[in-house]
DNA sequence: AGGTATTACGCAACCGATTGCATAACTATA
DNA sequence: TATAGTTATGCAATCGGTTGCGTAATACCT
């Protein structure tokens, strides 16, 4: 067969050292520009194939970007995701995608295995009840660039993509509000994860400012998953408050939920008013329907991406790493209309 | 601050040499278990790491795999992904993604990307337009395992899993027969495509056995966006041809049909029913809920995952690549009922 | 032409493992 | 105890580049 010719095979038929060879493919400053052309051109012509192994070796780097999802099968991430492996690919990183399926365990094995195989940066979106981040010390400690991206937490010299949450969560209920609902129900995820928590205090601030009440049962904290959609419309049901507004935190959920209450001869939007979040494709399909938070998962990924770039490039001071926080919108659908 | 400690320094440390404390490492059976032990508690102690890039470059491998999929923000191609993490990562293996985003161009540039990166095994879902598969060349040649999903492509000794898709396409129509269907519209996506042409000759069969009629005019190709739902509309207000059945080549274009026809005063299914494909989440919630194949993205992932690896630790033998095909399922809604 | 500054290149160490082959150490057998 | 047979280890080459340092070769200047 072709075994793969190496730099010593071109340095050989070129009369020149290895070094040299190097030096050109490299575009060194001091090769002349003659001996360059004529590495390159014999080169060519000979089929030569850089060796990532030995260069990763050599350099200790391995043009690789690390990624931790909770989840590849989402919407919201993959979109992320496509952001991200369009800047890594452009700038010619290699993008190691694994998922933590929202256990830390494997968020933690994940975050050991990337730095193990070392990865030059690490992308991370926390799982669902990751509540401490000693697996993230390595990457810090060696000065390895850490961000974190929509579910977060705040470690020093890391950056954080987030959206403004909070104002989020408050300006879709002061919608509902505004549409005429008094009575609210806010239908969380885990309350520990910052996402779920600020468009809490968004919700609350917004109940608060309106005169209106707020208590326990105006909170479902659910793991938003399609088996809960029950045990949501009981709460609605059953609290014996006369709900006229949810605020839920993810679309799908929300799409699920009106479709049991559809189900349960609710009138959507006229009994009960239902903003969802994400702006998932499903919001605008189902009937009717939804109206939502558009949470810009593409351009987190781009803009995530963006700053890795420059944080490997030297271009941003590793320090000053930065918070980046994007802007969310309201769109407003039949779900919610008075 | 510590710089990492290597084999040479444990061997240092131990007063043996590298070669017995890579071996001890590694559990290679020429080495007694007294030394093994005491190399393998030293190397816990002093905290010692393998070196990846150097294990890479003298075996020459990475232990990793590649992944050239059309888009990752796509709820199908994200489930099958998470399939493939799955038993990659308990295989000890990573996954590096790339999208050729539906271009052969990028698809090439990938391929060649992750062939230079040094990937074990190459995972592909052909781009749209994906003509010419010499792209593929360096991989066969170099007996890299290299399986294609679900769109696929004949090369010699590679794996392909698939759905059966004439079948599937043949199901879905019959289906629509049966429910009373006199004239049927396939709104496919590109033709070229194995999926969608596999699944156009299901369709015609299932028109043939049943004595319908089928010219052009049953037959609409699409790409599928969002911004192709007007042409399809027009087409079937237009042709004069009075349908009463559509199928449609995935679920997302299925509801974006279905909501539009609605708009048009269709009503559904009573004027024209639809089927759509991929048994998307969308399918269970848009009024009326949407009749589908069931496509089993995690299972294709799960599949094409253990296929890789076997094939990578050499229990299959890679002449004897083979082509999975997985089982459809019709899943019947409101929306092509009676 | 002689001296100095540049430029272009070669040398060889280095990155951190793996591994075929040789051999020392130890066991078992006669 | 000498000898053959195992078993455990060391040696050193190898994987294929990168790079600091030294110097030969050429250019520039007076």
């Amino acid at each position: 067969m072709d075994k793969r010719i190496t730099i010593y095979d071109l340095a050989k038929t070129l009369g020149v050292s290895a070094g040299t060879v190097s030096r050109s493919l490299n575009d060194h400053p001091s090769i002349s520009q003659k001996t360059k052309d004529r590495v390159i051109s014999k080169a060519n012509e000979l089929g030569y194939k850089t060796n990532k192994f030995a260069v990763n070796l050599s350099k200790q780097k391995s043009n690789t970007i690390g990624v931790i999802v909770p989840k590849l099968n989402s919407i919201f991430m993959s979109t992320v995701l496509a952001g991200i492996e369009k800047i890594a690919n452009e700038a010619g990183y290699n993008l190691i995608i694994s998922q933590s399926l929202e256990s830390m365990e494997k968020e933690k094995i994940n975050a050991k295995t990337l730095y193990d195989s070392g990865v030059d940066a690490l992308l991370v979106s926390l799982a669902y009840d990751t509540s401490n981040f000693d697996h993230f010390a390595n990457y810090i400690k060696n000065k390895i660039p850490l961000i974190f991206i929509d579910r977060v937490t705040n470690l020093p010299n890391c950056s954080t993509i987030i959206i403004d949450n909070k104002l989020a969560g408050f300006v879709a209920t002061e919608h509902l509000i505004a549409q005429g609902c008094k009575n609210l129900l806010y239908i969380s995820g885990n309350l520990k994860q910052n996402v779920y928590s600020e468009r809490l205090k968004g919700f609350q601030e917004a109940v608060a400012k309106h005169n209106l009440i707020f208590n326990n049962a105006n909170l479902l904290e659910s793991d938003l998953s399609p088996g809960s959609v029950k045990q949501a419309i009981t709460h609605i049901k059953d609290t014996g408050i006369p709900f006229d507004g949810l605020f839920v935190a993810n679309d799908s959920f929300a799409a699920h939920c009106l479709k049991e209450l559809k189900k349960e001869n609710y009138k959507i939007p006229q009994d009960i008013k239902i903003v969802g979040f994400n702006n998932d494709p499903i919001s605008d399909l189902v009937t009717p329907t939804l109206s939502t938070i558009n949470y810009p998962g593409y351009e987190m990924g781009i803009l995530a991406g963006q700053s890795v770039i420059s944080q490997l490039n030297g271009s941003i001071d590793f320090q000053a790493a930065n918070s980046i926080t994007l802007r969310h919108e309201l769109i407003i659908r039949e779900s919610s209309l008075k």
